[in-house]
DNA sequence: CTGTTAGCGCCTTCAG
DNA sequence: CTGAAGGCGCTAACAG
C-alpha cells in the first residue's frame, strides 16, 4: 500500500531501452529524435514497444547538454498577483505550447535583488530567450544577459536598453479615455496611478495625460498617486471646485481597485457623483456601483503571444533591430462614464 | 549598437574558468559546489575572481545530469486564470525560494491532454518533486508518476489516490457558511457551485452543503451549477416561495462572480433583497453591492507554503503515510450578510 | 539502415 | 590541498 510513496530511484535510461530492445544507443535516439525514417520499420516498431513497455522519458536535460537546445523558455513576471501578468503569461504560454517550447516562470515580487537572483536561475537552467517584464532597474545585469540570450521586453521598457518590446500604446489609450470622458461631459480629470516609481508604462501613462491635458483648454487634469494618504487627496479633488463634471481615471487595474474602494468609503454614489474609467478589463469591472466601470482593455493574450513570437524570431536568428509592437486598447463603455449634462 | 542583438554563443565554461586560473575543472567545480574549505586562499581567491571576471555561471542542466539534483520543484495548475490556483502558487513560490529551490510552473487550462503532456514534460525536465493541482482524471498517469517522484496534492484529491494532500476543510467551511447565514436569518440556500465534472472539492463543498441542509429542518437548500441558463434558473429560486429570506452561497470565485453579474442582470437590490456569502476572498469583494460581500477566506499562502513542504520532507526521505493537511476558512462578514428579521 | 566513438558541462572518486 | 580520469543520459558525426 505504502509502494506509492517509494520513488524508486534511477529513472530507465536510453542505454536499458537500447540493450532490451537489442539495438545500439543510437537508434533508440533516432527514434525518440523523430528521425523514425531512418530505421528500419521493424526497428522502429520494437524499439516503440520496448520504450512503452519500460515507460521510458528522455532525459531532456541531458538533451539539452548535448544539442544545446534545451526548448525552455524563461519569463520573469514583476508581479504573479497582478491580473495583467498573468493573463500575458497565459497567452505566452499559449504561443509556447503552440511552438513545441515549455515556459519556466519567475515571479520578482516587485523585488530587486529577486530579480537577479531569477534573471540568474533561468539563465543557468539554460532557457533558450527570456521574456522580461522587468522592475526598469538592473539596466546592467539585462544588457549583459542580453549578450548571451534573445530577451523581449513586456509592458515595460528600460531606458538606454536596446531590446525588443511589446506593449500597450500608452499614448493611444490615454487619448482614447481623455476622448471617452470628454464627450461623456466630463471636465475635471484625476488620474490615478500606482507610484510612479520608474516602471516605465506608468511614467509614459502620467506623462501622455499631462501633455494631453495640457493641450485641451476646456479640461483640467490632476494626478494623484496610490501611495500615502490617498483617500484625504482623492476627498480633497472631489470637493474642490473645478470646471465641471469630475471623473477618475485609474492607470491600471490596481489603481482602479484603490480609487473604486476609496470613492466607495468616502460615500461617492458610483457614478452618479463622479466618473470613472480604468485601463485594464478586470472581470469584476461589470460588478461595481450603478452599470460597471468602463474599461479599456488591453490585449493581453496577442501581447504574449507576440512576445513569443519575436523571440522566436531572434531565436530563428533574425539580427533586426529592435522591434516595438504599441497595441491599441480596446474602450468598453459601462455605467461608470454615463452621458450627462456638463 | 546593434551588439545588443547578436548573442555570443557559447557559454562559458567550468574548463574555461579553470585553464584561465591556471587551476584544473576540479577545483573550480569544488569552489561553486561550496566545498570552500578545501581550498586553499589563495586558489579560492582566484578563482573567485576569474569567476567574476568571465561572468561564469555554472550549468544547472549539467550539474543536475551529474548529481542526479536539479533543485527544481514542478507545479501543474488547473487554470493559470483563478486566482485562487495563483494564490497558491505565490505560497508555493516563497516556500521554494526559502529553500533553494525554482519552481517551473504549467498550466494545464482545464484541459486533460494538457496535463498528460505537462507531467511528462514536467519529469522529462527532471523536477525532483511535483505539487499538483490535478482536474482529477488521469489516475493512472499520476501512481505511474508517483512512482519515480515525491507528489503533493494541492485542493483536489483523486479516488484510490494516496498522496498528500493539502487544501481546505471545505466541510467546515460550509458549515461556517451556512452557520452564518442562518444566524443573519436567511432560511432558503442555494449553493452556487461551477459545474460538478469530478473535481474533489466541488463535490466536498456540495455534499457538505446537502448533508448539512439535511440535518437542519428549518433550512431550505437547493445546488445550482453555473453552466446552462443559469441566470434563469436563479430567477426560479428567487422568485418561488420558500421558508424566509433567501441567500446564495457561491462556493468559490469564480461563482461567486457569475452570481453577482446574474443577480445584477435580474435586478436585484444587492444586498437588500437578497444575500450572498462566497468561498474564497478576492480583493473586489469589499467593492459590490451594498457594503461588500461576505467571504469565506482561505489561507492560499500557507496553502502553497505547506505543500512544498510535504514536498521537501518526502524529498527528505519521509516514508509516513499520506499526509492531509486541511486548514480552515476564515469569514470575513461584509455587507451582503447583514442582519435580517426572519 | 545501424553501430561505434566522442564528447556536451559538470561532479566525484582516487591518487598524488 | 589539488589534479587526472571516468561517467551522468544523450546526440552527432563517422564508419560500416
Amino acid at each position: 500500500m505504502n509502494s506509492i510513496l517509494l520513488p524508486s530511484r534511477g529513472r530507465v535510461t536510453i542505454s536499458e531501452v537500447a540493450s532490451a530492445a537489442g539495438v545500439s544507443k543510437a537508434s533508440v535516439s533516432r527514434y525518440i529524435g523523430g528521425d523514425r525514417q531512418l530505421l528500419a520499420e521493424a526497428t522502429a516498431e520494437r524499439i516503440a514497444q520496448t520504450i512503452e513497455r519500460l515507460g521510458f522519458r528522455p532525459n531532456q536535460m541531458a538533451r539539452g547538454l548535448k544539442r544545446g537546445r534545451t526548448r525552455l523558455i524563461g519569463m520573469l513576471v514583476a508581479d504573479i498577483l497582478n491580473p495583467y501578468s498573468v493573463a500575458v503569461m497565459h497567452g505566452v504560454e499559449t504561443a509556447c505550447q503552440r511552438h513545441g517550447y515549455t515556459l519556466v516562470v519567475c515571479n520578482t515580487n516587485r523585488d530587486d535583488e529577486q530579480e537577479c537572483r531569477h534573471l540568474a536561475a533561468l539563465q543557468s537552467y539554460n532557457v533558450e530567450g527570456l521574456i522580461v517584464n522587468t522592475l526598469g532597474h538592473h539596466a546592467g545585469e539585462l544588457k549583459d544577459l542580453q549578450n548571451r540570450l534573445p530577451l523581449v521586453l513586456v509592458d515595460r521598457q528600460m531606458e538606454g536598453f536596446e531590446a525588443d518590446l511589446v506593449g500597450l500604446d500608452n499614448t493611444q489609450a490615454v487619448r482614447q479615455a481623455i476622448d471617452h470622458l470628454q464627450q461623456r461631459g466630463y471636465r475635471d480629470l484625476l488620474l490615478v496611478s500606482e507610484p510612479l516609481d520608474g516602471t516605465s508604462s506608468r511614467q509614459e501613462r502620467a506623462q501622455a495625460f499631462r501633455t494631453q491635458i495640457a493641450a485641451n483648454p476646456s479640461l483640467k487634469g490632476r494626478l494623484l498617486e496610490t501611495n500615502g494618504d490617498f483617500t484625504a487627496k482623492l476627498k480633497t479633488f472631489l470637493t474642490e471646485p473645478g470646471p465641471g463634471p469630475k471623473a477618475v481615471f485609474a492607470a491600471n487595474g490596481m489603481a482602479a481597485l484603490t480609487s473604486t474602494a476609496s470613492l466607495r468609503e468616502l460615500g461617492c454614489r458610483l457614478f452618479e457623483d463622479i466618473g470613472l474609467i480604468a485601463l485594464d478589463d478586470l472581470d469584476w469591472y461589470p460588478l461595481v456601483g450603478n452599470g460597471g466601470i468602463t474599461a479599456l482593455a488591453q490585449p493581453t493574450e496577442a501581447i504574449g503571444i507576440t512576445a513569443l513570437e519575436y523571440l522566436l524570431a531572434r531565436l530563428n536568428g533574425s539580427r533586426s533591430a529592435a522591434q516595438r509592437m504599441a497595441f491599441p486598447a480596446e474602450l468598453r463603455i459601462r455605467g461608470s462614464t454615463q452621458p450627462r449634462i456638463s
